[in-house]
DNA sequence: GTCTATAGTAGGATAGAC
DNA sequence: GTCTATCCTACTATAGAC
């Protein structure tokens, strides 16, 4: 019987084991308590591997940043490339938060951007990290701000970096809240919003 | 002479003086370099006096949480009280931003925020100094959402997550950012969005 | 590539002198 | 209240066996 093709049909490699373990670290302990150790506990693996792969415990932190912008950006960029519309870009916000809470994949985000404050290595590394992610949420308000009598207004960097600091904020405090659904009622009240504002916009609206 | 009355007149108790130096240390090096002897160097004092004053770091790192709320509170509470209108509202975060993102006071909270998800009692202390913060912003929420169309549409609870999500995820992103001035234009952009809102929410606005 | 062992360092917390 | 000295633990990183 052939192996089972569907996702991963090898095992994992070591580096991708190392990955993953570092990510659920940063998830569960956060950045103040991430350590060679602690990502080795998480992954049951030696820690010494940790500096045989990457080095250092902030190479690798690096490293998960790199490869989650990777991942999130082949993602979603289909998703983002049909937004035409506020509405729209919430609920791709939605559902990014959706799938990847549980995850803890923009959590793990918050916590190396908190972390980068420290260490100017692990800031630029982040900085590095987040620049695919934020080109292609900057087409996309590019996109809906084009053809709108407010293109040459409002700069689109500015309004972009509003847009990753609301969703980077919810995570953070999201993930803080002892409710964990805390985030359902927040963005459907968001989308809510995000429809008013599209109907607002229409030209010659009431 | 007589002791000049501006300001402190005494010197600082130890006390403050940890609260202080532990505030600058999470602004320096984030919650991820947080230590007794880190505080402690940033304060010039004792490594243990820490632990007689709180008993802990976590402890002393709630206490900076409660003290920060309470005198944001008092500080912003009559701004906040005035204004009635979006762009109000951002003119007050904007202020608030120009006035504390130099002395980092904005900073440390969120550096606590992202600390709070290893540690329980953290989070719990964090939330409770937040609470009086929040209800101020609800407050201010709920006044211009009532007599609007909208009030019974958007529960103003979700609004003022929304809206402090959106205040920490730039003060996170703009102590990352290399350009000291980001915050700026970003600020102003904002305005420039706000007013747009309100315009449009004039009733019977084209 | 992965393991054990270990050197060297930093941190939390306390005891006890002052 | 503040300081020094110290114990114990946990950490980074490396050396060397397998």
């Amino acid at each position: 019987m052939p192996s089972d093709t569907r996702t991963p049909a090898t095992a994992p490699s070591t580096r991708e084991r190392i990955l993953d373990a570092a990510l659920a670290a940063l998830r569960d302990e956060g950045i103040a308590g991430i350590s060679a150790r602690s990502i080795a506990r998480h992954g049951d693996f030696n820690q010494a591997l940790i500096f045989y792969h990457f080095g250092s415990v902030d190479a690798l932190l690096v490293a998960v940043a790199r490869s989650e912008s990777e991942r999130r950006s082949a993602l979603y960029a289909e998703a983002l490339a049909d937004v035409d519309s506020l509405t729209g870009l919430v609920a791709v916000a939605r559902r990014l938060h959706d799938e990847e809470f549980q995850a803890g994949t923009v959590a793990a985000l918050t916590q190396m951007l908190a972390g980068a404050v420290g260490g100017e290595d692990l800031a630029q590394g982040v900085r590095d990290a987040f620049e695919p992610w934020t080109a292609l949420v900057g087409a996309t308000i590019d996109r809906l701000l084009d053809g709108t009598p407010y293109a040459g207004l409002l700069p689109a960097a500015d309004l972009t970096t509003a847009v990753a600091a609301l969703f980077l904020g919810i995570e953070l405090l999201v993930g803080v809240d002892p409710d964990a659904t805390a985030g359902d009622s927040l963005f459907a009240t968001m989308e809510s919003v995000a429809r008013l504002v599209d109907a607002l916009l229409q030209p010659g609206a009431r």
